[in-house]
DNA sequence: ATGCACCCTGTAGCAACTACAGGGTCAAGC
DNA sequence: GCTTGACCCTGTAGTTGCTACAGGGTGCAT
């Protein structure tokens, strides 16, 4: 198949998938006579992969080692849950602070008087002169 | 004050004052004899409104725009309303979808046999060929 | 006078793409 | 047989919000 059919059974821009190859996370393709890109179905299991990880935020350095790691079916995949579990808290930290943020920022607009700016208490909150 | 000062004033690295005076978001100071930075009390509280509004999540352009309303006095602050309403309801996008994922990898990671590879299932859960 | 902490400019790097610019290829329709 | 349009190619530069040098100058204490 083509770039162009490989990027849309993926959801995957065009150039997105020249840069994973460039950054060495796909192989090179074969290449046809006019020198078109050529995937099987390999390429799409992998770039599947790659873009369901993206998904679950997984940064492309964990991808990489969980392309690795998932190469050797002999090892243990010790390695693999770690990863993950790593991201999950990432993500779970990530949930707090944004949270706590939402938190702020309602604080902040529930003071909102619809005045002008000069008493703008959402204003006055961003500016703390404490 | 110095350019080292307000920066621990603000706990905001020397590089990045710099880089909001490069892309004015902070107005240039006067210079001493020596060309070094002098910064005032505007220039100290316009950096503390910056900080905080980016701890609060918002991006330089949204602080941009903070920034310029909150100069005029006299503006209705519907305009500022509407900024951090827009932000909040992003955060709240963030953080559904930041749950999603966490449902998501929980699960995928409980199923984990801690075997090999071979049959790992976060890899598994990873590449779906269905 | 010599060290050290601080200041200056300018450029390049990070993640993970995205968007051109400037060209080649291929199949269909007139 | 020739044009039109959709696709493909490479390479480079832009995005966001900084951060990290490199290669210098300044100011103060010892």
């Amino acid at each position: 198949m083509k770039i162009g059919e490989l990027s849309t059974a993926t959801s995957t821009k065009v150039e997105t998938v020249r840069y994973y190859e460039k950054i060495g996370l796909l192989t090179p393709p074969a290449r046809s006579a006019s020198n078109y890109r050529s995937y099987g179905s390999d390429h799409l299991a992998r770039l599947s992969f790659i873009r369901r990880a993206r998904y679950l935020g997984f940064t492309l350095g964990a991808i990489r080692e969980l392309l690795t790691l998932s190469d050797d079916n002999d090892q243990s995949c010790e390695a693999v849950d770690h990863i993950a579990t790593a991201h999950l808290a990432e993500v779970e930290r990530k949930i707090a602070d944004l949270s706590a943020l939402q938190s702020e920022l309602t604080r902040v607009l529930g003071s909102c008087r619809h005045g002008t700016i000069a008493d703008c208490k959402i204003i006055e909150s961003l500016a703390p002169h404490r």
